[in-house]
DNA sequence: CATCGATGTTGAG
DNA sequence: TCAACCTCGATGG
């Protein structure tokens, strides 16, 4: 059940652990049925964009997208413990063993549709900006969008690898109303949003946790302490004491405290 | 033990 | 707009 921070710690742990080796690919539980396709290959790269996770076998690639039940486990041999539930894709380098669990996406495709996935999503915080194009890209698309704030951050065309826990925090941390259109919100506010989303998901990739609270500490890693406002409604809100409220904005959950954020 | 819900997306209507 | 997809840990009786 990953943001974009869990997948791009999983194409580091594939580039750390699989990158350049033969690897075996396999589908125990079978629904994975071009397994075959890519089993022995040399695993080239693991890439990630937003929430996609490429794996890419020489000229092919598979995509794999974890949607809200997949998971990943990874073992480090020379004995492997067996997993409990359905592995749909397995994969084995050395002492390396990682299985795939319940994802939406496991595909085989090439590289033309790989190209097309770039072009489709939008630009990832996580990805190196080093002339701004990113940014811009994020804010020219939002600016002129009437849609809600709210609902851009989750549109991954708009920007790729923000979800919902990222998305309630984001906007808390901006003091920013979630229901204010995009073309309502000023230049300097998405510029604003861009750079957190940037900090936050880095900050993610590096410690695994979601640390979305004024310092950072990890003391805020038990549950009930660690967001602003997600998961939170009808608790007093940590700054200003009000109620965090909750609402359902495109069948979604969403949270934020109504006078923090006007 | 049964039920619920989840950090998500697609596609039918 | 909403059901369907798909898995399993958390929750409650």
């Amino acid at each position: 059940m990953p943001e974009g921070h869990t997948v791009a710690r999983s194409a580091n742990h594939f580039n750390k652990n699989f990158a350049g080796q033969i690897t075996l690919v396999t589908s125990p539980q079978g629904r994975f049925t071009d397994s075959a396709l890519l089993d022995k290959r040399e695993l080239s790269e693991a890439i990630s964009l937003g929430k996609q996770l490429f794996l890419r076998f020489q000229e092919d690639y598979l995509r794999i997208h974890l949607g809200i039940y997949g998971k990943w486990s990874h073992q480090s041999g020379p004995i492997f413990s067996e997993p409990v539930g359905q592995v749909r894709a397995r994969f084995i380098a050395g002492q390396q063993l990682s299985d795939l669990r319940g994802p939406t996406i496991c595909e085989v495709i090439d590289q033309d549709q790989f190209r097309a996935h770039l072009i489709r999503l939008g630009p990832d915080p996580l990805w190196p900006d080093f002339d701004g194009s990113l940014q811009d890209r994020f804010v020219s698309r939002a600016i002129k969008s009437s849609t809600p704030i709210g609902q851009l951050l989750m549109d991954q065309s708009v920007i790729a690898g923000i979800g919902n826990v990222y998305r309630a925090e984001i906007l808390f941390r901006a003091g920013l109303n979630p229901f204010l259109a995009g073309n309502k919100v000023s230049e300097t506010k998405l510029i604003e949003i861009w750079a957190d989303s940037v900090q936050l998901l880095r900050l993610g990739v590096e410690t695994g946790v979601m640390l979305t609270r004024e310092n950072f500490q990890k003391l805020s890693v038990s549950k009930e302490d660690r967001y602003q406002v997600y998961k939170r409604e009808g608790l007093e809100c940590r700054v200003c004491g009000g109620v965090v409220s909750i609402a359902l904005m495109a069948s979604r959950k969403l949270y934020w405290c109504g006078s923090c954020q006007k």
